[in-house]
DNA sequence: AGAGCGGGTGATATAAAAATCACCCCTTTT
DNA sequence: AAAAGGGGTGATTTTTATATCACCCGCTCT
């Protein structure tokens, strides 16, 4: 089968792991083309051999799959890492998203929901199971996240005068500040917002409410 | 059909909608107890009638899905709600959450994967478009994660050596400081967590997946 | 009564974030 | 071309957060 997804497993846990290249290999439309029992041993496999997708455990002794993945992206590899891993801490989910995974998937998944959930991450597309679903809608709710950073004290006055038609030199005296300060204050309400004007960042200010 | 699932469907765009009860009255375990066209028609027959879930569109004239949303909330409506819309916007997505929806869906979903996503909500779980869980990974990825009561490195071993039962001469050695500064530790965990012994804090820890 | 342990107040050095300013570039207007 | 305003880079000061420690209080054992 030329076109079946060549996968990669990486996981400290023999029988776990030879289980799930048993269970994958079962498949049509996926192969695995190698695994590893430990972050170094994966980044040495898999910078050697072409592969289409990797399944990685977060908590190994030595590196942890973060960690792992951390240097394989630094490394210049590309494909889709999809974490498969018992936990559910928020920091161990935060810090795959931002080293870089696909998705997120704990080690109860159904085996069809696995393999349907690979084909979704080669799709281009980003995955999480229902837990870590929940697990985000709480963070959603507890403001942990919000659609922005924070904006300052200071960068919300910014906001309230401009909103009201001040140019830098009438806001520089309405905070008792230089023109300078006040431009580096709204170059970071800009960055902040992700937006590149004062009009931008005044409206989008009101649509969030913030002002 | 008793154990049917009683949907109710709100949205302005009356061909998209009839066409949603067309297709979900088709359904064996599904049935259409009722239909909307606004957010304010929404609230008065939800109030009057029974249903187990509920599909509702955000971008409608007068009251957004949202706003209904919560006012469905304040009124004690608790049913799932479903959030089928065509927004992308990160806004939408974390306000619709905060108001309290069980998942968001896009309108270009599947027949079968709305099916399929109906049944998950109405069993307790959360639920998102793969573009949305998109999304959520740039909100992580971008740090608009503010994750605010966030617990210093120190403090999560703190309460990861805690949590196995370690005492305060013990945490001292194993953490390589002085007890004092272990009692300080604990008791900023105690201020972010707002509690106020050891147990209520590795509970809270445990419950919030820090640890 | 005196160890032993959990919990609380105050203090200090260092690291991180917020606030401040000077100077430069580009466009528009005069 | 000069002036005025918006937008951008870099650097410094001030404030806040973190990590560290010393000392005190109250309870519970023995």
């Amino acid at each position: 089968m030329s076109n079946a997804i060549r996968v990669f497993v990486v996981d400290d846990h023999t029988l776990f792991r030879k289980g799930l290249v048993s269970l994958l290999s079962e498949l049509e439309d996926i192969q695995v083309v190698g695994e590893a029992s430990t972050g170094e041993e994966a980044i040495e496999i898999v910078m050697g051999i072409e592969s289409d997708l990797i399944l990685m455990d977060i908590n190994m002794p030595g590196m942890s799959g973060i960690e792992t993945l951390g240097v394989l992206r630094q490394q210049g590899v590309e494909n889709p890492v999809l974490m498969l891993t018992i936990s559910e801490h928020q920091e161990d989910l935060v810090e795959a998203i931002c080293a870089g995974a696909s998705g997120y998937l704990l080690k109860n998944t159904e085996p069809e929901i696995l393999q349907q959930t690979i084909k979704q991450v080669i799709a281009g597309k980003s995955v999480l199971s229902p837990e870590i679903t929940e697990q985000v809608f709480e963070m959603v709710r507890s403001r942990k996240i919000g659609v922005e950073k924070k904006l300052t004290e200071r960068e919300i006055q910014m906001l309230h005068l401009l909103s009201s038609g001040s140019k830098t030199s009438q806001l520089a005296e309405q905070m008792s500040i230089s023109e300078n300060t006040v431009k580096t204050h709204i170059r970071n309400i800009f960055e902040k917002l992700e937006v590149s004007s004062r009009a931008e960042a005044v409206a989008k200010a009101v649509r969030l409410k913030l002002i």
